[in-house]
DNA sequence: TAGCCTCCTGTAATCGATTACACCGCGAAT
DNA sequence: ATTCGCGGTGTAATCGATTACAGGAGGCTA
């Protein structure tokens, strides 16, 4: 590989005079030309990790995400790319598996690498969170939020549950179930909050039956929903509170042979191949929550400062297809 | 951020045993607890840049996909993060978006950071992976094959397609139609080559009405799909190439106002909502594949010398439900 | 007891870029 | 004509680890 050295001994120069007109230091006309050809010449492209030692942070980004394998989240990943891209990052992809050691194991090699960043959707709470922001590392929390002191981009969620639950009972059903995430994931339990706050507005009971907390994969939703159509007296609409938890919902509803019930969905459905004209659909938009993050990242990295910012990220109901009768 | 010379202060040794003592050289027991006790007490982890920078490589390996939003790809990611945390690397995941410029860019960065390894799925031919192959780097090549001499997982795409068009005549279809994907991409048409052998090996005409190039995406499969079935004599039976494909396939016949069609499915059919009694599918393991790959790297950065490898992996057919009548 | 070998240990070189600092030459100001 | 200032340049320090090399202590053999 070639080596800057190398680069200065064509061009007759020494070296600091490469890496200046590489970084757009004023150097005399003359010898930039120079350099600059046999930078063509040898094809030569400066060493990233020596170039991060020197600066104390590399041009790459932690994205640390519970699951790489939600569409979810890779189209969040793929917003943050984008961007990161744009502005010459690299992102590097953690997937920690809802597992909180492995969390902090990635934050603490984003710190060892000097990682000009890191953006999360927390597992759960974080040590090394807040100490990498403390030593004013740039950080951007999203989807889930945190007690620390840092820049987050996320959802209302009390609201997405509240005005989802609404739309059901608008529709006229008086018992509206809701199948939500993990007991222990603040986001499950504030959607499911605005689900309940919804019906009480209504005037409507929101019994502990009809609210299931499942895991918040497919396989989740499909136990919870068949659990729900199987009880003595079924609901008539279930709200789903994310996507994957919708598509298992879907899928016991396709199946067909249990009573049937509207649909409501918070998140984005990607995949789906049944007909859903009945569904509910109040669509998130994670790909825009990712170019978000991504720019207020970019703004920190570039040295902005100002108080941590928490920025809502809105969302749009969608009806699919006719209305139930 | 503590320093090798803090732990080396406090535990009144040179940084030399300091570093030894992490990195396994003998050293002596007393001065070794004591080098333990200090880096215990100071949380001190070694900084990465300035070890990369010295050895030579770092311990981050680049996965190089053409869509992070294909699930496909995601569960391929999946099986490369499984292994490479195993072996204490950290995947750093790069979207071509198909594209051959953004490609040879992300492979010049791997290169530039002294990544350990490359796993790349092409987006098209690479000057670079050659480059990087000549120079001994690790590189493993999955999902589409180049002419390269490096390592490579890959399926057997002409048997896929052709075993995958068998199963749907062995069902009685006699017009059996193909959707592939673009015309430029090799693995796209080595699935409808078998297709065609399998058609011309039974014995069935495959003219060119039968086989449509759609983009490997899901609108491509709808596109197709109701192309196909919009013809003045629809097929009996239609095979999507990819799961993608076969996604947009299905919402067409979901939709249910056309003729009906048997579907066949090479891919892996993830979040899928509807019904799929009636489909065949041959079912690929992009997360084995990912596991191979990245095992392969991991023996290729630990020194694992030895001619190139061409791994063939496997695929399993399915039928979703009961045969049609 | 002298000579050798082994095993640790510390000092300092090294990886490859960026950049602080010193210096040089030239034009402007006095 | 001297001084000052300033833009441009090169030399060498620097980032933080790993590791080549030199040297010292101790055990073993002759």
């Amino acid at each position: 590989m070639t080596r800057i050295k190398e680069v200065a001994a064509l061009a007759g120069v020494s070296t600091a005079t490469v890496s200046r007109v590489l970084n757009g230091k004023s150097v005399s006309p003359g010898m930039e030309s120079a350099v600059r050809r046999a930078v063509a010449e040898l094809g030569y492209t400066p060493n990233r990790t020596a170039r991060s030692l020197r600066r104390q942070h590399s041009e790459l980004i932690a994205l640390v995400l519970p699951d790489i394998e939600n569409p979810f989240f890779t189209s969040l990943a793929r917003g943050v790319e984008d961007v990161a891209r744009a502005a010459g990052l690299s992102v590097v992809l953690c997937n920690t598996d809802e597992d909180v050691d492995t969390q902090e194991h990635y934050l603490r090699i984003a710190d060892d690498e000097n990682m000009a960043g890191v953006i999360l959707a927390p597992a759960g709470p974080s040590a090394l969170l807040a100490r990498l922001a403390e030593r004013h590392r740039a950080v951007v929390v999203v989807d889930r939020a945190v007690p620390d002191d840092v820049d987050q981009v996320l959802f209302d969620n009390v609201d997405l549950g509240r005005r989802a639950a609404q739309a059901l009972v608008d529709r006229g059903h008086r018992r509206v179930a809701c199948i939500t995430g993990p007991r222990a994931t603040p986001t499950a339990k504030a959607r499911a909050d605005g689900w309940r706050e919804a019906l009480h507005e209504k005037g409507l009971p929101a019994p502990d039956d009809l609210l299931v907390y499942a895991n918040y994969r497919v396989d989740g939703g499909e136990t919870a929903m068949a659990q729900l159509l199987a009880a003595p007296e079924p609901p008539e609409a279930v709200l789903a509170t994310n996507n994957l938890v919708g598509v298992g919902a879907l899928r016991v509803l396709a199946a067909g042979d249990g009573p049937h019930a509207q649909l409501g969905i918070i998140g984005d459905l990607p995949f789906v191949t049944s007909p859903i004209d009945d569904t509910f659909l109040l669509q998130l938009h994670p790909r825009e929550m990712g170019l978000m993050a991504a720019r207020m990242l970019v703004d920190r990295i570039r040295g902005e400062a100002g108080p941590a910012q928490r920025v809502i990220q809105p969302s749009r109901p969608v009806m699919l297809g006719a209305p139930a009768s």
